[in-house]
DNA sequence: CATTGGCACTCTCGTTGTTAGAGTGCTAAC
DNA sequence: GTTAGCACTCTAACAACGAGAGTGCCAATG
């Protein structure tokens, strides 16, 4: 199931791409880039105009016609212009693209972006997706970064005003979530002894000793060995553990879905409808996570090249960040076929490397 | 500026509401009624059949003509059906609506969403906003619940396994942040002692008794009584103070914007845009509080009622939960001005009281 | 022999004209 | 006060049509 996520795209045009001639190549990267900015299929005589070739239209017609017999321009009808297929896109990503880092003004203006404010990693993503989503005009997407499996770090019990307690539990990868325990919960779980402060952190200096990095399963094997106190409030950390594990794909940050829905292609909004559940509910994302995990850097799937159905008509460019055996989340941007890819690529590779940079540097550190 | 911020709706239809015929009445609700529904102007013929009216569409016409001169209808042109007016939508909502509490069957199903999973609560806020979105088909948007002013409640020190500090800390609302503290700047802040544990223990302690409710700029008041260690803590405690009251409008969990894309006079997508931005980015829900939580119960803006101009094709039904006092938060739907009002509203108000309750009984609370 | 100008052909798109139908407003009759 | 009838208006849908863009092919050309 996670291979044929993306179709195998090295093999398919790997005959092609090379058999190209320098014209051929010429033509289909102007094909790609007059569409893409322009949104309209781009015929011969406007393609030698624009781009100044030193041709003839007739000939710029004889090559369209022969990169239309390979598969990589296609025709709406007769008399229209030329439309780049999927396998013309991938080609045009793969070989074609002037592919540059990103401006060093971008990369700054990014940066200061990032040091501007004291930000949560919640907020980080935010601004992760909302610079993704304005910077290539596209939809963006990031899902926090978090180990695969949470695991014990830390466990700390707060006193509340009211006497309740609030168990803050700091995960393996950094992340932290709370939860409050109730005081009558606690006291059932104890009868008869009251749970004072002294018991509870003493419960909390045992549980930090035994369950140091351990998973939720391996959390719940050492229940029968601990006092009922702290057996309970094990209990609850085995639970906080599971639903990180569970709501992982949960918390994605989206942004510029707008972007999207003006472009031509999905002026209906009934066509992105689709693409947007599958992106919000389905485990997508996550079987996306090992895919891009595997190849590292920035992978790029459009259109029919990616299996589900509902993404036909979309390309997505995406990167992993983090680093595969602590916290891994995933970042990109989704947008039609007819993708900026030349801005998108850099951007998702460089907010990719940035991101790790943040998590690894512990993120969260206060430098005044 | 907070005032204006929803035109005086009490004054205008005063009026005319009352002055309306019985006949009127019907009219004007049938009207509403059909245009909700099937989103196409609506003839006085179409009307006598649909509701069973027992006079013919002649009479209908007048009435129609009545409403109009009386500003509560209007006419895309001449020979198409009515449509209703900002002012006929108002009337509707306040006095011909057949407005009843929400099923008790949907009061269930969505208790029972709350109650099925193990929640923190920025995921409720989610669940409230899917769950209004997909009961209302329309945008929802809900805010998280935060005091006016952030306030200090309870602060600790968690140690991690670098050896740098998190600082913990819970805001008299209840809700709860974190920072890292890097052992850098700890040690920075306190030249030539180490600040072990036990020192940072009782900063914690001292800072505890010391800042019990105060605000951010009665914390920085406070620094210079304090020792170097514990005035470096509480200046950090400042800083999270102050983007507490800062970041509020920041974290606003929408969903369900597709379902407003749907509708044909959101077609283009382009409408939506100022709508969107305006939503997310400017102070626009910050000035709705006040105003909100000053009637108290569901609030609805209709079309031009709203001042912003970005709104004036949609309608918003909204209540506050929470407590004025303490935390305050926002929720509510965004759709047309054409919207299922004898929906909208029961369902925000039911989904407001049941913020309420959650974040009264102390919503984190584990009970297993 | 690759390139190019020329040309016939095709298809879309915007314009125009026409018509059917829905809806109104008015008036005279009940 | 209500209603049937009727003339009038406006839109939406459709067909006809010409302009324009683009293609494919071929013969001429360097």
């Amino acid at each position: 199931m996670v291979e044929g996520m993306a179709r195998d795209e090295e093999r398919a045009p790997s005959r092609s791409v090379l058999d190209l001639t320098e014209r051929q190549r010429i033509v289909l990267r102007a094909v790609v880039e007059d569409y893409v900015l322009n949104a309209i299929p781009v015929g011969s005589q406007a393609l030698v105009e624009r781009y100044g070739l030193p041709v003839s239209s007739a000939t710029v017609r004889s090559a369209m016609a022969e990169l239309e017999a390979l598969g990589l321009l296609s025709h709406p009808h007769t008399s229209a212009g030329r439309v780049p297929s999927d396998l013309g896109y991938r080609t045009y990503v793969e070989s074609l693209m002037r592919e540059s880092a990103l401006d060093r003004a971008d990369q700054l203006m990014i940066r200061h972006q990032f040091s501007q404010v004291q930000l949560t990693s919640n907020e980080w993503l935010r601004l992760a997706a909302s610079i993704l989503a304005t910077s290539t005009r596209s939809a963006a997407v990031v899902t926090p970064a978090r180990a695969r499996r949470a695991r014990f770090g830390h466990l700390q019990l707060v006193e509340l005003a009211d006497r309740a307690r609030l168990a803050v539990l700091v995960f393996g990868d950094g992340n932290v979530v709370q939860r409050r325990l109730h005081r009558t919960s606690l006291e059932k779980a104890t009868p008869g002894e009251p749970a004072g402060q002294a018991e509870l952190d003493t419960a909390a200096a045992t549980l930090n000793r035994e369950l140091a990095g351990l998973s939720a399963p391996q959390v719940r094997r050492k229940l029968g060995k601990l006092t009922p106190l702290a057996a309970h409030v094990a209990e609850v950390v085995a639970q906080m553990l599971e639903e990180s594990d569970a709501v992982a794909v949960e918390e994605v940050f989206t942004d510029g879905i707008v972007n999207v829905l003006e472009q031509p292609e999905f002026a209906g909004g009934a066509k992105l409808r689709g693409v947007l559940e599958v992106l919000q509910r389905s485990d997508f994302l996550e079987q996306l996570v090992p895919v891009l995990s595997r190849r590292g850097g920035v992978t790029v799937i459009i259109g029919h090249e990616n299996v589900n159905d509902a993404m036909h008509e979309v390309s997505l460019v995406f990167a992993p960040y983090g680093t595969e055996d602590s916290a891994l989340g995933l970042l990109g941007v989704l947008g039609p076929t007819r993708m900026p890819y030349p801005r998108a690529i850099p951007t998702v590779r460089y907010l990719s490397t940035l991101m790790n940079e943040l998590i690894t540097n512990h993120p969260t550190e206060n430098h005044d």
